[in-house]
DNA sequence: TCAAAAGTGTTCTGCATACACCCATGT
DNA sequence: ACATGGGTGTATGCAGAACACTTTTGA
């Protein structure tokens, strides 16, 4: 006999944020069943029996990408008694940061999908989502929120550029997400005080115009500090 | 018929902080009932069917403490293949801070509740909690480390004093969260410098030195202020 | 030679820190 | 009178903010 307490179902959506040199980017799936058939929607599944939240997310994330090492964060869960049409569904929000350049959004990736209810994937800007399937406007909301708040306090605005990049590449990603200036030599200053950026040696090539050094960001020193009580702030 | 996807359980559970002008502490009940008979435990309950995640919460901190304006927030979602020995549960745990001295924890609101699988409730120093039911102690860690966070951005730490306070007592609770010490002139001309404070013009009564004077925080003003760009910081 | 973005230092201001003594009350 | 915690100001150092010109490349 079924439990009468054991009738919820749970599920996990991701917000997987990109960064194209220029804007912020979400990866929206439309989807291919009802309900909300045709809507454009945030990437997730349920929950499988024998499997963790986290595990949830990364199958989502791999099935949909093909990589499987993203960077996410839980935010938070919803599960208002009407948000899904076929039962009371939780489901557990996170948000996702890929570097953009990584991935091919192949259709065979996405037709191999177990999440397969989704016809097409397509990059959008963050700024210009439209209606979203189920309560997912809200749940993006969420996320973009504790995106914006983790940027300025964790060094996660790496895992959003290439693995070499350009100090004008990371002041502009910072820019478009804390949708606000920076001035040049100040924010250089900033980060140079830092001390977490390897000179690679190497520079832009066929730039009509100065080609800029590239640097990684030296995470192995970042996690020292962090052990020894460093606090990143930006 | 019920669906193969509708076979999970969802509770809330809160870490319930109080402060007492010493510690920080934390309300834990004691378990009546199997599993886990006789250990302490946050406390939760499932979420009812036609309940949203901040009612239930609401429901336990009502059952439990007779009050129902107390701050709570979101903090993560637990859901680990074995963590309730009865089936699939995910808990989505929550942090709540109450005015200590405000609650009576009687026996009659604990006997009086639907939560009533505690057989008695207490406050318990942060230091000094035990092994505690399922992953509770997970759990607790995870929400006291969300509290330290906060605490340093939102003027949350009011929440845990009385109406009026002295500004030793403030400084005391802070020093208690974040475990580190202020100098005192530098805390109050901190506090001073956000004119969030409203001086009662009252004093403290029947202390044996020089009687303090008793402060509010301007909830108001620190609202408007908020909507206006201002960001609280300790 | 022109256009475009890269790269670079100094001054000023304000906030964090460090620090020691007198005050009001109860016993 | 003494013990207890309440209450106050100044000097110093450091980090954030404002600000303009030269360099390197491709077209």
């Amino acid at each position: 006999m079924v439990n009468k307490n054991f009738n919820y179902s749970v599920s996990v959506d991701c917000v997987i944020f990109g960064y194209d040199d220029t804007n912020l980017k979400v990866l929206l799936i439309k989807r291919g069943v009802n309900p909300y058939n045709n809507y454009w929607a945030l990437p997730g599944d349920l929950v499988h029996p024998k499997e963790g939240i986290d595990d949830a997310v990364d199958r989502v994330l791999l099935d949909l990408t093909g990589l499987d090492n993203i960077y996410t964060q839980q935010v938070k869960t919803f599960g208002d008694v009407g948000r899904h049409p076929l039962g009371r569904v939780f489901t557990i929000s996170h948000y996702s940061l890929m570097k953009i350049d990584q991935h091919e959004l192949s259709p065979l990736n996405i037709n191999n999908s177990p999440s397969s209810y989704a016809a097409e994937a397509k990059w959008h800007d963050v700024q210009r989502i439209g209606e979203l399937a189920f309560d997912h406007n809200k749940i993006f909301a969420s996320c973009k929120a504790h995106l914006v708040q983790s940027v300025q306090n964790k060094p996660v605005g790496f895992e959003l550029l290439p693995e070499m990049f350009t100090l004008s590449q990371l002041q502009n990603l910072y820019e478009v997400i804390l949708e606000r200036k920076f001035d040049k030599r100040n924010f250089r200053k900033k980060i140079n005080s830092m001390k977490l950026l390897i000179d690679t040696g190497k520079n832009q090539k066929s730039v009509s115009h100065r080609p800029a050094k590239l640097f990684q960001f030296d995470k192995d020193k970042y996690l020292k500090l962090k052990r020894s009580g460093y606090n990143f702030e930006i």
